[in-house]
DNA sequence: AAAGAAACATACCGACCAGTATGCATGACC
DNA sequence: GGTCATGCATACTGGTCGGTATGTTTCTTT
């Protein structure tokens, strides 16, 4: 039944993985499009035969990317951590910035947002990539609106926001700093960015009490 | 001295022109990489000797198209309207946003914003790309900036933001918000997203007065 | 032990692509 | 009126790309 484990030195697994890996650190760099399979099979030392062996086609190898390399990422580094601080939600999100943006140190601010990245370039030309890739990002989104509800039911955040609007703002903001950062090649603007979305957060705290309103908004 | 003008029915100046907007429309769908020029002649009836006759080679047709084409698009829809309006800045830059959101009805949420687009595809792959995205980037900043502090100085923007971190943050909000549009394909996300600058535009406005302040923020 | 599938490697193919070399009009210039 | 530059069109080239066809080895299965 279950797929019995191979005493090879390589096994087919580690190959697949080294793949995507590889494919996924090409695609970070140079786009899918520009992609290219050789450098990919340079990298692992692989050949066609074993890539082709493992995924359909260059379209598949993509979305295997997206689905097992980088939604994970997104998963480990913007979704678990939220799940485990109950008591300060604001905070916990900030505490993702501070970590996120560490991660973004040197040549790396150049690269971007590995989903943003893909979203970008292929969402409006490949709608199968424009579904996998928005799967992650509603993911996201979701997680994040949980999040505040939750939080505003607790007191812990403000009662008048909006779930669902907040989340996809602090999402686009966020994309949008990893951008601007991107393109500057700073990795000092994109703290100075993503301090606009750390703002944006310590608003979002309960305000003591205190009713004014001004709904005077345009139509 | 001047060129003077042939008589011919095409002009160069408007074989040009034509290159640089079809090379704009293929850039806007494939991205620099994958635009291909043997289809931008197809659109425009033209050939290879026209193409590499008014440039020198690919490279150049997509740097005349950010200098030519997508800066000059930047100026007229999101600085020019913020030299209009002296007596309400932050209304000017709203009102920007509100005709950019009636512009991208339709599909072209899908195909996002062109300047974005080839920062996020080429600035990391090609430091004269970046150079040139990044010059109309700042162009964008500064103006953002300057009309904000001029608005804090007359008291129509609250005396206490600081105009370049507020304008970098307003650009990457903004296109984050785009970017995001663009992946769900849905122009009501845009709009819904876009609320999310409105209101943290809308909280620059003078605050009446009061001197509440909590600079208890993290390290 | 024979058969077959899994897990690759090697060699090759057609398509497209950016770029070039050449030809050829037309008007400008002396 | 002959020369030259401008403004293109046509034809072609080398290279890379994604994809395929065909081995070959190893392990499993019977």
């Amino acid at each position: 039944m279950g797929v019995t484990r191979h005493p090879l030195e390589e096994n087919p697994d580690r190959t697949r993985e080294a793949l995507l890996r590889a494919a996924y650190a090409e695609i970070h760099r140079h786009g899918f499009q520009a992609a290219s399979l050789s450098r990919i099979l340079r990298r692992t030392g692989l050949t066609k035969g074993a890539l082709y062996h493992h995924f359909k086609n260059k379209h598949a190898l993509g979305l295997a990317v997206i689905d097992e390399v980088i939604a994970p990422l997104v998963e480990a580094q913007w979704i678990d951590p939220l799940k485990a601080s109950g008591d300060d939600p604001i905070g916990a999100i900030q505490q993702c910035l501070y970590d996120a943006a560490r991660g973004y140190d040197g040549d790396d601010v150049r690269l971007g947002c590995p989903l943003n990245n893909l979203a970008q370039e292929m969402s409006p030309i490949d709608e199968e990539f424009r579904l996998h890739l928005e799967a992650v990002f509603q993911h996201w989104r979701d997680s994040l609106a949980e999040v505040l509800a939750q939080g505003a039911r607790e007191g812990r955040v403000a009662a008048d926001i909006v779930p669902d609007a907040t989340a996809v703002f602090l999402v686009a903001a966020l994309e949008g700093c990893v951008g601007m950062a991107k393109n500057a090649g700073d990795p000092d603007l994109l703290r100075r960015c993503g301090r606009g979305v750390l703002d944006y957060l310590e608003r979002l705290r309960p305000k003591p009490f205190r009713t004014s309103r001004d709904d005077s908004g345009a139509s």
